[in-house]
DNA sequence: CTTGCACCTCACGTAACGTGAGGTCGTATT
DNA sequence: AATACGACCTCACGTTACGTGAGGTGCAAG
């Protein structure tokens, strides 16, 4: 795979590939004997990591390092990118409610507080501001948190449970039958946690 | 208001605001006789501003460009960011499900395949360039893109059901009832739309 | 055989600050 | 009144992750 079909398929440009084989980031497999960069599915997965690493706001130079380093499995990397991921949309989702507030107050007559203000710059700039130190924290100690990874699951489970009540729907079944009276319990607890 | 107190108030640096203030996107409202910078609110209401066309992703200068021209509200600006953040966070859900993906083919057995590895690096590119060109045209085009909208409020029949569905069970209702299947229609078509 | 597109290697440009260096201001304390 | 000492000031060069030509080679097709 020369350069062009690369940036074709993943939208990165040649002057980027050019870039991470100057800092020893990413080598190409071979050179054709004209000198043109070939790239192997190693390189590919490679790649993967590094824009998934990128993704989660590391340098390039740390990048290199961790992946010197540590002998990072793609899966554990893709792993850390999902984490990061869930904690932007619970950032973003927390500013929402934030700027929806602020919204509301300059509507209202009574105008906006310096502090309300102030706040919501300071948590535009939080989420912002790509990795704070708990993150590298958390980076090194192989994270956890099960938070996250539960609110994910419950999407599942409610996926799936969506399914069930729609296949039983389809079989006709009553709304008060052991079947669905099941899903509905199991739709109680959920709603619950 | 000094830019001591500001940056402890906002998490933005000294240099930044020194920054902002040498290319003339935010200049103080006036200096003390030794050259302190000193702030009101109309620059507090302007930096939130400022930050949030940043965090959209426009470059300083055609942040410059934009409160210059357009008479732009605070609340218009607001409206802009919460509009990009459900894009940020429609986005990365949709990265969530690849990449889960990517990792399921990773464990078995059967290994990815290049285009798997390639779509993932494609979709992740993307969402890190902050504004794609199409979304520049929403600027200009005071947007409206119904769907990101439709999403949220979607969210919130949901949380209303839920809550409905609640009552009637405390109620002590048949699931059979008028009451109870009107409420399961509404359900039926939401999972349908 | 030449056209045209993909590729190559320098090498300087850029955006948004970071990071000292060296000097002044202000006010609380000796 | 003198001395700290932290907050503020103005240069001015450094940094990251590439962008953007400039000038030249490789190769499949007409």
């Amino acid at each position: 795979m020369k350069v062009g079909e690369l940036t074709k398929r993943t939208g990165l440009t040649v002057r980027t590939l050019h870039h991470y084989d100057e800092i020893g980031l990413l080598a190409p497999a071979e050179r054709t004997s004209s000198g043109h960069r070939l790239y192997g599915e190693t390189e590919l997965r490679r790649l993967q990591e590094i824009v998934s690493l990128k993704s989660v706001g590391l340098p390039l130079r740390e990048i290199k390092e961790y992946l010197l380093r540590n002998e990072a499995s793609l899966d554990r990397v893709l792993e850390l990118q999902v984490e990061r991921i869930n904690q932007q949309i619970a950032g973003r989702k927390r500013l929402l409610v934030l700027i929806q507030g602020l919204r509301q107050r300059l509507r209202s007559p009574n105008g906006v507080t310096l502090e309300e203000l102030t706040r919501t710059i300071e948590v535009t700039m939080k989420y912002e501001k790509y990795y704070t130190p708990e993150q590298l924290e958390q980076l090194e100690e192989h994270a956890g948190e099960v938070g996250e990874e539960r609110i994910q699951a419950v999407q599942q489970e409610w996926t799936e449970l969506f399914a069930a009540y729609q296949a039983s729907m389809e079989k006709g079944c009553e709304p008060a039958s052991d079947e669905v009276q099941a899903l509905a319990r199991k739709s109680a607890a959920l709603i619950q946690e």
